[in-house]
DNA sequence: CTGATATACTTAGGACCCTAAGTAAATAGG
DNA sequence: CCTATTTACTTAGGGTCCTAAGTATATCAG
């Protein structure tokens, strides 16, 4: 079991920090996949479901249904434009903005929780070896 | 976002650890969830619900879900004993216990793509950065 | 010995993500 | 032009994991 490991150990700390941030992020009616959404909107609104997903990382089904949800809650609005009425373009509500002041401190607490007390050489080196891992299995398909 | 991509890291290598692996489990009918449990038990053999959820590293439910469908796959079989009617052991069967030796090698090869080109110590290292956010997180409950 | 507590498993229900297959709109080729 | 392909979104269904609450057994305390 030498590098075996290193995939449980993978996945114990996604665990982990899905746990960690849970329950903060309950407290503001947002739930862990909607975070994902939000970030990427509070850098750029306007995205369709397509691009959501690729930056995401996650297939369209998923969006479908979280970004939906999204929409129920008051977060986003979805809305078809004239000149392309396949797309679906989504947008912030002021109330999905407006999240972004209280749940990036608490994003940012959990990590600093989460790296506490190791050198950021190493959390550099870290970074780099999973980059690489994603490259590596992006490859074969 | 400077430490706040290491958790997105962490989730993106989980998800293409999972998509790389699951193909290769899907043709001898072993679903992600069941490989978890497979592995444990070819380690050590008659452990309970319980001791295989922390063994794991998950919650109850999850156990009972994965464990009463691996029995139906006849991978595994629960039993009482007669000192202690709480408790279901669960074994291998043969046919359970000779999964091994198809999916180790499979598993083998998906770490040895993931960790392609990356040198060892830095892998070693990443390692150790892991298990201190395990517990790191651990900590705050 | 008997009531309270702890332990092990189960049920119910929800969140997230996936694959496969369907629909509708846009685009490209003959 | 009009058919064929591609693109964007949707639907259906399944796997994994969770929390909360329920049941049955075991254990501890008075």
């Amino acid at each position: 079991m030498p590098d075996d490991r290193i995939a449980h150990l993978v996945k114990d700390v996604t665990r982990a920090l899905v746990r960690a941030l849970h329950a903060g992020l309950a407290e503001h009616s947002v739930s862990f996949g909607h975070w994902t959404y939000l970030r990427i909107l509070w850098e750029r609104d306007g995205l369709t479901q397509r691009e959501l997903s690729d930056e995401a990382g996650v297939m369209e089904p998923s969006t479908v249904t979280a970004i939906r949800s999204m929409e129920q809650l008051g977060y986003v609005t979805r809305a078809q434009l004239p000149e392309n009425r396949k797309n679906i373009y989504v947008h912030l509500t002021a109330k999905g903005r407006a999240l972004k002041a209280k749940l990036v401190p608490l994003a940012e607490e959990v990590n600093h929780i989460a790296l506490a007390g190791i050198p950021v050489r190493e959390v550099n080196i870290t970074r780099e070896v999973l980059m690489a891992m994603i490259e590596n299995l992006a490859g074969r398909d």
